[in-house]
DNA sequence: GCAAAAGTGTTTTGAGTACACCCATGC
DNA sequence: GCATGGGTGTACTCAAAACACTTTTGC
């Protein structure tokens, strides 16, 4: 038996917070197929390539963000026979979590809020798909793991950690409880010794990440929004 | 720029509970690479082939399970590029829940305990790693999902659920308490209005799959466990 | 009757929610 | 002083944990 070979790719969903809305890296096409639809980040693999390889060469390439630390993780693979015009392509998805970076120095690459993206522009392949993926992802992934940090600044302020959290869920959360809940959670916030007024009113202290990467208990989005 | 073109595989990991241990359908190989060693059951994907359609497709050829209904959900893609000493591979992994079923008709292909595959006998290729991803999904997923029924044959009760719930986590959990949350729980469980005394002692009813997916509040590991 | 397993009730504990209240800064 | 947001205390609610107890079968 004959084994077929196809082409395999690399998209990147990156999600950022930024402008109150929770956006992704955005390539706008220029050549068909999908002239003038938007795209997700990606390029095919190389023959010598590790696929976490490939995600870091193309989110340093084709998204520009080189030297950036972000958490990357797998995502999904898409492979319908049909889903690029062209051949037959297998997708293998990242999914990448930066904190809010100055954009591409290419115009062709652009942060997007999500909602726009989905709802209204057209997108090139399945890529409306992935990113939708991508995104409830990240909204799931809030609940359990200490990973809203990664959308934070090195140093940050817990009314910051939550903005992160109300911004990518939709949700108000109460400051208090979150305050107790999130300072309370072992390993998620390291204090820094350090306060900022950068948001006015009395001073709050400022944490870097702690090592957990598990939140138990749980920050439970509340039920309307599920 | 010319596009590399490679193999695609979809690989296997098929779980359900028999004779009180978590066990996987193990392909015995027979010729090399890693002759004698076990690997997942898999095959290359066709050129006109979706994943999910190859995953089923070869979960009846290869599995040996053609017509069982079971669960499969797409695990996680390895792509490294030594995974296999013949040529470059990216394998797509789907991982299966099913009833204890009887055992494929292929010699090659047995039911062997999860524990056993993992600490004592060789794998090949990555293949203990995708095993490993692919039990942890399952015992992550019995937490907040009503999953653990698709261990069950049709008709089942209380009990046999609880016990599927014990010997994939490995701890013990308290009946009554198990009891009242998964009969509370909203669509987990639909009362046949039958009863067996299979288990001994006094009959116990009998339930059917319910529709819900998503169990809300999830049935949490006990912590030493985690 | 007795063993075994199913199923219910009750008490205790811990976490989430709501909200009153105080604190420390800029202006 | 006063506005603004940071942070603490406390009462209420609800679900999980622990376990005593009743029910219904087989033998």
């Amino acid at each position: 038996m004959s084994v077929p070979r196809l082409a395999v790719t690399v998209d990147l969903v990156v999600l950022t917070v930024r402008e109150q809305r929770l956006s992704a890296l955005m390539w706008r096409r220029d050549r068909a197929p999908y002239a003038g639809a938007w795209s997700l980040p990606g390029g095919f693999i190389q023959l010598d390539e590790d696929l976490p390889a490939a995600a870091s060469r193309l989110m340093a390439d084709r998204a520009g963000l080189a030297g950036v630390p972000l958490h990357l993780e797998q995502l999904a693979t898409y492979g319908y026979p049909d889903r690029d015009p062209r051949q037959r392509v297998v997708s293998v998805a990242y999914l990448g979590l930066a904190p809010d970076l100055p954009a591409s120095s290419r115009a062709q690459v652009l942060w997007t809020a999500v909602d726009d993206l989905v709802h209204r522009d057209t997108a090139a392949f399945d890529h409306r798909r992935i990113l939708g993926d991508g995104v409830e992802r990240a909204r799931a992934k809030l609940e359990y793991t200490s990973l809203a940090a990664a959308f934070c600044p090195p140093e940050f302020t817990v009314a910051e950690l939550r903005r992160v959290y109300e911004i990518v869920w939709g949700t108000a959360l109460d400051p208090r409880n979150f305050h107790r809940k999130v300072t309370g959670a072992d390993g998620f916030l390291v204090p820094t010794g350090r306060t900022t007024t950068r948001d006015g009113g009395r001073p709050a202290r400022l944490y870097t990440r702690g090592g957990a990467e598990h939140l138990r208990p749980p920050m439970l989005r509340p039920a309307p929004a599920r």
